[in-house]
DNA sequence: GTATCGCCGCGACGAAATGTCGCAGCCCTG
DNA sequence: CAGGGCTGCGACATTTCGTCGCGGCGATAC
């Protein structure tokens, strides 16, 4: 264990973005956490189990076949305990609800500060603080609520976009342009 | 399980928006559910008890101070082994994250139509696979959806088109626009 | 009375989103 | 290897949206 603080968490950091993997990394270690960084979902799994990390940082969209939804359970598997927080740049109601119930602790949307992903690894604010419901002056844009809806067919569909527009009634070629074309804030 | 009806889910609703309650609760029953509306966090508790039932639609921004989200413990507590599926008009990643923490299974934010609740509240999201997909038409929502949160928030509003408007984030203008092209086959 | 203010309905026009077609690459299965 | 389905993407015609502006209405305020 490193010899800063306490027992030091020991981080996985899974995420197929190099850049943003290694800036989170760098900001996680500057407050004393051990961080050990993979870009693929075999990399994770054979790291959880040679080195036992204590919690997991899981980015839910590596651009590969495997989602990082399914990687919860492996992961899990690999490393009993484990405290998963999954990180997305698409967060969407759909995704939260099933990387949830698939045995993840939290579940963060980027853009997030090291403060708020060393609070959510810990487990801050989690069964703490209640989230007050919020009471936004304003509905859900229009928007956001398309988006939300098109994400929950989206995964209906298992990440089918063909079917998905199917589905959804409408073409093929717009369901893709809706999709990569989402920051979408709230 | 009840083997009197055709193991129909005993499903309570609680939710104190009375207008939406009936309607949703209609159209449960409709669909063979039995269904018990609560409006209050008290009578909640009360027919958990003494009605045990096997699922329960709790809807999160009830306008007490008892936020629907503490409600689910007690819930639990009251019915043990009850599936719990959260709705709500304001749905927001960090809810969906406490919802499901403390024991909710799932989360569906409104607009929502009864086969999607029903849906969740089967549980098609833990373990069933759908691939069975709807008639064709079924998912027309993406307008469909539109409409009923534009209808939504335009009633929270009393009809008044500029503050809907601006509380949806579009402009007055669009709003009138999407408003008069609905012949609205319900 | 009339000035002011906010809401409503609508025409117009450029900007953006969408529907449609087509092409090429992939992977799977017969 | 061919056939079929999914995917990413370019091109182009249509449709919708965002904005500005007008005139009208009704409720207050002056």
């Amino acid at each position: 264990m490193s010899a800063t603080t306490t027992r030091a968490m020991r981080v996985l950091l899974v995420d197929d973005d190099a850049t943003f993997a290694d800036i989170l990394a760098r900001a996680l270690r500057r407050r004393g956490l051990e961080v050990v960084v993979v870009h693929t979902p075999d990399a994770a799994i054979e790291r959880a189990t040679a080195w036992a990390p204590t919690h997991a940082l899981l980015d839910l969209n590596l651009n590969c076949e495997t989602s990082g939804l399914a990687l919860i359970a492996p992961l899990l598997d690999a490393a009993p305990g484990l405290r998963i927080t999954v990180l997305t740049g698409y967060a969407s109601i759909a995704t939260t609800v099933a990387a949830i119930q698939r045995g993840a602790a939290d579940y963060l949307a980027k853009p997030v500060d090291a403060p708020a992903v060393i609070a959510a690894l810990s487990g801050h604010g989690d069964d703490a603080a209640e989230p007050a419901v919020e009471a936004p002056g304003q509905r859900m844009s229009l928007k956001r609520l398309e988006w939300e809806h098109i994400q929950r067919v989206l995964a209906e569909h298992d990440g089918n976009i063909s079917e998905a527009a199917r589905s959804l009634g409408l073409h093929r070629r717009t369901l893709q342009r809706k999709l990569d074309k989402r920051p979408v804030k709230f």
